[in-house]
DNA sequence: ATGCCTGCGGTTCGCAGA
């Protein structure tokens, strides 16, 4: 089963993009942030027409997050617990019903998110930025109870390492690369998930770059896009990558699609 | 040092992004 996740930089400015991605790759489940649509102006005719089932959670201008499945949903979750004030669209959560390889049924959760950016560091921006990761722990330290395979997918906005990052000395300042980001980032690695694409690689990879200055012909990159698995999903873990090709198609996003192969199939 | 692009909302510029 093939599970990706997409920060598709508005999805009615991008739809060709995402069908012909679509097409191409053949994901089973796909994540998508920054859909910068409601729900009621969601191109979802276009996808369902794929075979897709859609779900979600927008809002108006900016953010919202959304998961395109083959998979029937058996439950759908918008908004991340904790705080009832937050009114940003940032993720969506999914469960399925789905068998491995000696048939045994379980359920496959899947999660579309979006974590605040948080720049500048200093303000309430990044204030919100920290209170959001540590809801997300939170929220992660439950559902790992279930003990079930899990997939936190999306654009975390967080370089996890020097290596994620082209020129690192460049990102010291920013929110996607402070201190207590990476902390926060490396608090969910110690609750037992697993950074899909370290999984299988130490090379450098990147799933982002700004379309100003010409950073994409500079391969002036950062990997920030991440597929974080419960034990039960990284036990099951066959492949890991970046779709790096798509961002040199005609009006790309500034994000490309990462994608895990998991050794699950559809229950039947 | 700053802006470089891009999408969106709602008008021809401001905000947000990273």
């Amino acid at each position: 089963m093939k599970i990706a996740t997409w920060n598709i930089n508005g999805v009615r400015a991008r739809i060709d993009n995402l069908v012909a991605w679509l097409n191409e790759s053949r994901p089973d489940i796909v994540c998508l942030q920054e859909i910068k649509s409601q729900d009621e102006a969601f191109p979802r005719a276009e996808i369902e027409a794929l075979g897709y089932h859609v779900e979600t959670h927008g809002q108006k201008g900016f953010n919202g997050v959304a998961i395109l499945s083959k998979l029937r949903f058996d439950e759908v979750t918008p908004r991340l617990a904790g705080d009832d004030a937050d009114d940003h669209s940032r993720f969506i959560e999914g469960v399925f019903s789905v068998r491995d390889g000696k048939g045994r049924k379980t359920a496959l959760r899947v999660v579309s998110l979006y974590l605040p950016n948080g720049n500048p560091v200093g303000t309430e921006k990044f204030a919100y930025k920290l209170g959001w990761m540590q809801r997300l722990e939170r929220w992660a330290t439950d559902r790992l109870t279930l003990e079930e395979p899990l997939v936190m997918a999306g654009d975390y906005n967080v370089i996890p390492e020097p290596i994620d990052a082209r020129y690192p000395e460049n990102w010291t300042g920013d929110a996607l690369f402070q201190p207590e980001t990476r902390q926060a980032f490396r608090r969910l690695s110690a609750l037992g998930l697993t950074d899909a694409i370290r999984a299988v690689t130490d090379e450098p990879l990147y799933t982002f770059w700004d379309y100003q200055a010409g950073a994409w012909q500079k391969n002036n990159g950062i990997r920030i896009d991440h597929l974080m698995l419960s034990p039960e999903a990284a036990d099951r873990l066959t492949g890991a990558s970046v779709e790096k090709h798509v961002r040199a198609w005609e009006k790309p996003s500034d994000h490309v699609p990462a994608v895990v192969e998991l050794a699950l199939l559809p229950a039947a």
